[in-house]
DNA sequence: GTCGGATGTAAGCGACTGCTTACATGGGGG
DNA sequence: CCCCCATGTAAGCAGTCGCTTACATCCGAC
């Protein structure tokens, strides 16, 4: 009756468990046995297949934001990344910076993964402009990014999370555009 | 050799060691050992005085948030909090928000403190605009300091960490303004 | 002085955590 | 066919968690 014995799929349920879980709870609030009842294995399995909860966690993360960075360049970026954000039912399972936001978790690799993050966004972003500051105003839009997912998802602040995805949209990117705008006229 | 027995000054101990530590590594990774420790009383002392590690982070969050909100008219409220943000050398414990961006604590009453923060914050962002979206676009700026809190501390995301205080308050406060500013002309 | 409640302490309970180990089982290659 | 290793499972270990309990000790009221 059970489905027939498959390594790779096995791995594959317990990747999108934990990425589930860790971008709704956050890493500490995730169990090991949370994540395999989820995936439907046996425990143990996450670490014969995974090795520890902080490497499971790395592969989240890693996996995510490679899918995520591969298909927006540049100039749509912003706006890509923007309206994950704020899709109707945001399914925070979808979007890495769910899993960060709710982990604060300094050791291990997931602390560079997370950084790394950051830096390909702010790149991206900081190409944006040609002030000579680019990389502030780069980083002040992720902040923006990353506040609104805040607000949105971990403290679920009214009218912010229930508000039309077009009229922040149209809000955030008129007041970034300040700071992102080219300096000299083109 | 010891201190006299003094229970408010107990208390006070174990309320200021929580504070800082909920605010350095969040409510998840902070134990009842710790803060004792940290404190240096007992930490049965812990549980006579607070009762719960829960109603322990809701005072925390509650006299934060008082302290911060009793000396902040409306106009200055985002210069105050931008700046507090802004510091040099952050002292995460003084900043209510820090505790909050670091624990995704669900349950408890500790959810209604935190929704309750964000309200008063986004009101008085509010008053500064006459624009019908008022509440939003407070939302809007309220996240973007909260983004800004979260890339500095928990991200620790350079340049903007490393940044100097005016100029990142110049660029906010300037692009906010399209947010913030009033319909008419005064 | 002494008595009693307020204050502080040591020890441990039961639950849960990440992780390991010893063992069952199934399916493809010889 | 059968054997063997990849795959899956059950049980449990050692440590930590929040919290409780039983017991010392101090200090002010009388």
């Amino acid at each position: 009756m059970s489905r027939p014995r498959d390594a790779a799929a096995t791995k594959a349920a317990l990747l999108d468990a934990a990425t589930k879980l860790f971008g709704e709870r956050g890493f500490d609030r995730t169990t090991v046995r949370d994540i395999a009842n989820l995936a439907g294995v046996n425990q143990a399995l996450l670490f014969r297949y995974f090795g520890s909860k902080d490497t499971l966690f790395a592969t989240v993360l890693a996996t995510q934001s490679r899918e995520l960075l591969e298909d927006s360049p540049a100039e749509h970026l912003l706006r890509n990344v923007l309206l994950r954000m704020l899709e109707e039912k945001p399914r925070r399972e979808d979007h890495p910076l769910y899993a960060v936001l709710r982990s604060s978790h300094h050791d291990s690799s997931a602390e560079l993964v997370r950084r790394q993050l950051g830096e390909e966004y702010a790149r991206a972003l900081a190409s944006l402009t040609d002030s000579d500051d680019a990389q502030l105003r780069a980083d002040l839009v992720l902040a923006w990014i990353v506040g609104i997912g805040v607000l949105r998802t971990v403290f679920g602040k009214q009218p912010l999370a229930g508000a039309d995805s077009a009229d922040v949209a149209a809000l955030v990117t008129k007041a970034a555009s300040v700071l992102l705008e080219h300096t000299e006229a083109g």
